[in-house]
DNA sequence: TTGTAGGCGTTATCAA
DNA sequence: TTGATAACGCCTACAA
């Protein structure tokens, strides 16, 4: 393994001035920045990570923390982040687990974003205060080294419930997140302040997990209750995963209801999974690759310096062929 | 940012004993320890990982290459990859594109899994001659440093073809992957040995891309053979995600035709995507998460400086309701 | 324009 | 059992 020193050697020159020439330093002649431009390719020389960020303190690495490796729904999302990042000259790793959240204190990354409910907000706020930068996407966090990038749920919970509404549907059931999720509670809100300003409308809610399993189970307790099949039904779920798994389940166990018709579902996230369901599934859209972005700029920024404030991604409804009028 | 310099002169001891004490050496007093311990809670003590790596010249890091993060294929592979390293003392992180490559030259990561197609083997084997450890998930490569640990290619596409053949189709369709692709080169190879060994089989080649366009576009090829709605067509897509666009593409513009009646399909992979298709997909089996883990042992071994055998991956065929008998 | 030298935070080799 | 001290490879005043 060659190092500067080697360079110097080699090139007949001191190790500074090889350091210099190697970063682009006007202050080295063209011709010595030359010589040990070529002596460092004949040399295979390789900069050393670990010594350059021991004394940069920067490694130019940002970590984005996830639940799981699961991804169907990161995909865009991580090439959002990963495009704009490379652009500011910065890599990106992607990180599950506890085990790896010794990379920010160890100052292994620059910053972080979290998008991974199992993260304590204490532990976050910890790093916030020892001056590691991050950006959340799954909760509020007020603190100067924070900045929240989050999806407008609120505007998306809204639009699915009056869309439902305006079709014509009375009984309306909300298939939440898991209780712990942020999203889930903004969403379930937002759909309990449409119900109570909208007359004649009833509410029920189910506790779902965001996984295909929570929509199954939902879609089990609707068809029961809707076992004699006179009234249509009419769900929002808090997500597609969730609106996938009702789906499959009904075309499995109850072939003859048909979604659109008998049964009305509505998602959110947009997922691409959505776009080949039978028929089409109605969902709240949103571009991933630019909340992905986002969070990446606003990151870089953070790290740089300079004052951020917290952003919002805006939705919009997408009208599938899984709602129908009542 | 406390060092251990700082512990050391709050604790009244010398910066090596300090070192001792945080890495628990039995070199010193337990007493001593305990108030060491005690000294770096209260300064908050965190290790900076540069300079450990700088001097240890190991990061305890394992970097995973992928082609994209899109996901839905890696999620069990990646998680079993995790869960070994974990294990093994080691922490995972995910890699995609060209720019992440410097990490592994510049021995921020301890050694790479590669499932990256647009990694060019000669610069694999460039590192490997530096010394860095590799394990290849998706080519053949020899060399002391590199590990590979494949599927079973043949014994899939065998399986799969010598299905359809079991089934009384005698015509198949072969729809691969990519041109550059290793593992569609050897089920391709499979495929035609399977044929040419019996007798009365016609086999037609589609190329196909591993993503849904490629089953959509093999898919309106061979409906237009089909036209004339006599013969049922056979195929095997080398994918499963091909498979499932050649599902799609059917039920979107020919929903008189029926999946497992009219055309057969059997894919490769067994997605959990697949296991919600209409109807099942049959496909060829295996498991990701163990791929994955294999793969993090193998790497692990090849560290440790271990001699270690390439590895396969065993497959099995998995039969849905997307083939019925001719 | 180039060289000298100190230091980043650890580990590890010697002595004591 | 503990303490000096020299690396590890690189950057950067400061000096020449």
């Amino acid at each position: 393994m060659a190092t500067i020193k080697d360079i110097a050697k080699r090139a007949g020159v001191s190790i500074s001035t090889v350091s210099y020439a190697l970063n682009g330093s006007p202050k080295v002649t063209n011709e010595t920045t030359e010589k040990i431009l070529a002596v460092a390719k004949e040399l295979n020389y390789i900069p050393n990570a670990a010594a350059r960020s021991l004394k940069t303190r920067e490694t130019k690495i940002i970590g984005i923390f996830l639940t799981d490796f699961s991804g169907a729904f990161y995909g865009d999302l991580l090439q959002g982040t990963k495009e704009l990042l490379v652009r500011k000259g910065y890599e990106l790793i992607v990180c599950s687990g506890k085990q790896s959240r010794w990379m920010l204190p160890e100052r292994m990354i620059d910053g972080a974003i979290i998008l991974d409910v199992t993260f304590d907000s204490e532990e976050l706020i910890r790093y916030a205060d020892r001056g590691h930068k991050l950006v959340v996407l799954d909760r509020e966090l007020t603190h100067p080294n924070i900045n929240q990038v989050l999806l407008d749920n609120k505007a998306g919970a809204t639009l699915a419930t009056e869309h439902l509404i305006e079709e014509g549907h009375r009984k309306i059931y909300a298939v939440t997140g898991p209780s712990g999720s942020f999203d889930s509670k903004q969403r379930l809100h937002a759909v309990m302040q449409v119900v109570e300003r909208t007359a004649g409308i009833t509410l029920a809610i189910i506790e779902g997990d965001f996984n295909k399993e929570g929509g199954e189970h939902a879609a089990k307790r609707i068809m029961a209750e809707h076992a004699d099949g006179q009234a249509a039904a009419a769900v929002f779920c808090f997500n597609d995963e969730m609106a996938i798994g009702m789906m499959n389940y009904i075309a499995e166990h109850h072939p003859e209801t048909r979604v659109g018709e008998h049964i009305h579902i509505v998602g959110f996230d947009n997922l691409e999974l959505a776009a080949y369901s039978q028929p089409r599934l109605t969902t709240i859209d949103y571009s991933k690759r630019k909340w992905g972005a986002l969070a990446a700029e606003q990151l870089v920024k953070l790290i740089s310096g300079a004052e951020v404030e917290n952003e919002r991604i805006y939705v919009t409804l997408m009208k599938g062929k899984s709602v129908g009028t009542a």
